[in-house]
RNA sequence: GGAGGGUUGCCAGAGCGGACGAAUGGGACGGUCUCGAAAACCGUUGUGGUGUCACAGCCACCGUGGGUUCAAAUCCCACACCCUCCGCCA
């Protein structure tokens, strides 16, 4: 969420660079009205509090001196301030419940240097890698689901019997060319980031410190019972490591990534690219992630741009990089790229790897700080994160690419080490 | 799922309803001493809010949420988490 203060202060500010992402000023107004309302009487509140605190000491002192009497007087007094403080308590709660509630809901600020724009048709790409538009054969313009279900590796019609549409099942070499991706990102991240394995049942404080709640609860899957939720990206758990903690600034950035499976009820996307592996309800994905200092934040954007990128350069895609547009901007984003994946055989841009810079907005819903080198109070840390690979989309592209005139898939090199030496799929 | 024990500051740990934002010890930081260090001694050492040009001041926080009371770390209720034992289990 944002800084009160920041609209307490530059009120104008605010709705200026929220109006960038097409989003209403009202809130931010209706936000500043019950925050100094709130101020006004918790100022009253405190000033009756202090009276009650006095009066009951003298209370206490006049008892132990054996003046019963007059401790007796003051009494009446006490409790009748103590009533005035207990309704304008209650007052001042519903009030800071209220600006809370409407300080969730009010998005991040855009970065500066976000392009001005509206939706994804204005997100200007910045650069275009590998990419020969002529240079596909036929043997390459055939979708996916239909090589991989010639050749055994993708088996849609179990999975739906499994578990309902949207939902896929790799099988064979489809199912160890999806874990040997997972592993090749892995390795290649781990010089600079630690791997973990998160929980991906988690609570709701945890996924309302991400963002995904309370705004975006239709799109996560739900576990009423237990009040858990089943993580729509390693994002969720990897904020909330550090929730409620003070880092030490030596240890920023701290980078982490995770393997998890991801879940996303897709509500509202029914029928939109939602053939073979483009968009389904269960996926793989290795997450990056680093808390960083403000100052820090820049470079690690760019760092996971370049290594986010160079892994799907290795597996032999075309591919390209997309800045998005202030108005394209998810809630939570300060700044994002996208990578984007040729897929000759559905003729696409798959997007595969969004990776996000969310100034301290994360930070603050979730108490996470850190205390600057020889700074005396603690300050809101930055939280950047993106796909290292989400596997779908990039196995699509793969078996499209890589698909041979012969109807087999040739395997990138890169994951020969991780495919047990099959460097084809469907050659005998 | 059942039974019992616990949750206090950076750590350990005390705390009778009032003088408790909290004893004491350790740690950390600063200083004295020293050529330097150790030891010893002295001092400092939580977070958030509000407020102020800046101080001051005021408020909140002893797992969380309620309650009792003029007054709650302390009494009552509920819940969460941790530990031990039993049950179940990959």
């Amino acid at each position: 969420m944002l800084d009160i203060r920041r609209i307490r202060s530059d009120l104008d500010g605010v709705k200026a660079d929220l109006a960038r992402k097409g989003v209403d000023g009202s809130e931010v107004d209706a936000v500043a009205r019950a925050d100094s309302r709130q101020r006004e009487l918790a100022a009253r509140r405190d000033e009756l509090r202090s009276q009650v605190k006095a009066l009951s000491a003298d209370i206490g002192r006049l008892h132990r001196e054996g003046r019963a009497d007059e401790a007796n007087a003051l009494r009446d007094d006490s409790r009748r301030l103590g009533d005035e403080e207990a309704a304008l308590a209650a007052e001042v709660d519903t009030l800071a419940a209220e600006v809370r509630d409407r300080l969730l809901a009010i998005p991040n600020t855009p970065h500066p240097d976000a392009p001005d724009g509206a939706d994804e048709r204005d997100n200007p790409v910045l650069r275009v890698k590998g990419f020969d538009p002529d240079g596909y054969g036929p043997h390459q313009k055939v979708p996916h689901w239909e090589t991989g279900t010639a050749l055994g590796i993708l088996d849609l019609e179990r999975a739906v019997k499994i578990s309902g549409s949207m939902f896929t099942m790799l099988r064979g070499p489809g199912a160890t060319l999806s874990r040997a991706l997972c592993q090749y990102a892995l390795d290649s991240m781990a010089d600079a980031y630690e791997e973990i394995r998160p929980p991906t049942l988690v609570t709701t404080a945890t996924l309302t410190a991400t963002g995904q709640l309370p705004k975006f609860a239709d799109d996560a899957y739900s576990i009423p019972r237990d009040d858990l939720w089943a993580i729509p990206t390693a994002e969720a758990p990897l904020t909330s490591i550090a929730a409620g903690e003070v880092l030490a600034a030596a240890e920023l950035p701290m980078r982490l990534m995770a393997y998890s499976p991801c879940y996303r009820r897709e509500a509202g996307s029914a029928g939109r690219d939602t053939r073979g592996l483009l968009r389904v309800h269960e996926f793989d994905k290795v997450e990056i992630f680093a808390y960083a200092t403000p100052e820090q934040a820049p470079a690690e954007l760019d760092a996971m741009v370049a290594r986010a990128e160079g892994l799907i350069a290795s597996l032999g895609l075309a591919h390209r990089v997309v800045e998005i547009c202030a108005g394209d901007q998810g809630q939570a984003h300060h700044r994002s790229i996208d990578l984007e994946v040729y897929a000759p055989g559905v003729d696409q841009w798959l997007e595969v790897s969004s990776i996000s810079w969310l100034s301290d907005y994360q930070a603050r819903r979730a108490g996470i700080r850190y205390r600057p080198e020889g700074a005396k109070g603690n300050e809101l840390v930055h939280t950047l994160n993106g796909s290292a690979l989400a596997v779908p989309r990039v196995w699509a592209a793969i078996v499209e690419t890589h698909r041979q005139p012969d109807g087999t898939v040739r395997v990138p090199d890169v994951l020969r080490p991780y495919m047990r030496g099959i460097e084809s799929i469907g050659r005998r």
